[in-house]
DNA sequence: TGAATTAGTTAGCTATGCTAACTATAATGA
DNA sequence: TCATTATAGTTAGCATAGCTAACTAATTCA
């Protein structure tokens, strides 16, 4: 483990803290125009990739987020009709929440503005060039888990 | 161009928007650490590193924020001690935006903390992945200033 | 020199994070 | 058994950071 890696590895980070922001600045336009926010939208799609109805818990733990948060966005939703929750049969604290018809259309296509003016500007890239940056993401999805929350 | 290349473009594009949105949830607890946000440590990023003085209109440019919330944020920096404000001598309507000494500090332990955990996270990558992910972060820088705002 | 433009600010709204304190239910154990 | 403790979720209240609309002040231009 040279000193050189570490140089490496911490000029790699702040990049990646720093490209983050501004993609998700550049998508925030996009993520407004559906009237759902992104973290509404992220939320939902958990739902409806999940496949399984979700306890608010585990949704905010998904979600990376605190269970307060989650709770108002649920609410919000709900509200909206994007999705549904109702008491667990096996342990009536819980709630068990899944996505309506309403939602799932929301997602798919909220989530298609958002993705084509990024896959729009993935067009110039090779076909090389994109093959690498699946690979590279899957590294990175690795990594994200890997940041300990807990300083 | 193939149906497929396509394909890939929409899916890549969509993991890229899930990985950024998870990768800054799990960095936010660090950057609350320094008791400053990261929107402000960002426009702070860009005062130090950038060299020289900036306009309110030119930084809300850089970090691709409108004028009125690079206002406030500038607002609450001066406030903070972080940086210092001086009217334009050439034009009197603008003013010329430098970080402080309190502010570079601030700034560099902020990021010493953010992109320690994040390194830490790219330990168990070898060499090699290490260099893949940077060239791809290349690709990627260049593939966010591509994305159009006006949808 | 009066009108239009430009730089920045202020006011007020929204979305999304948090913690602390609460309610309701379940599990434990004396 | 039933009182205590733990757990799931909600509510209240606060902070950060985005936005637009409407404003002030300075500059440019016809």
């Amino acid at each position: 483990m040279s000193t050189e890696e570490k140089d490496i590895r911490y000029q790699l980070a702040d990049r990646l803290h720093s490209t983050a922001i501004h993609l998700l600045r550049r998508l925030r336009v996009q993520d407004l125009a559906s009237g759902v926010g992104p973290a509404k939208l992220s939320a939902l799609s958990v739902l409806v990739f999940g496949g399984r109805p979700l306890a608010l818990a585990e949704l905010a733990q998904a979600e990376q987020v605190k269970n307060p948060t989650m709770s108002r966005l649920v609410k919000d939703m709900e509200h909206d009709g994007l999705l549904r929750t109702r008491r667990s049969p096996e342990d009536a604290r819980s709630i068990l929440i899944s996505p309506t018809e309403l939602g799932r259309k929301l997602l798919l296509a909220g989530k298609k503005r958002r993705v084509e003016s990024l896959a729009d500007a993935l067009k110039p890239l090779s076909r090389v060039e994109l093959e690498q940056l699946q690979d590279s993401l899957l590294l990175l999805q690795e990594v994200v888990r890997r940041i300990q929350t807990a300083s």
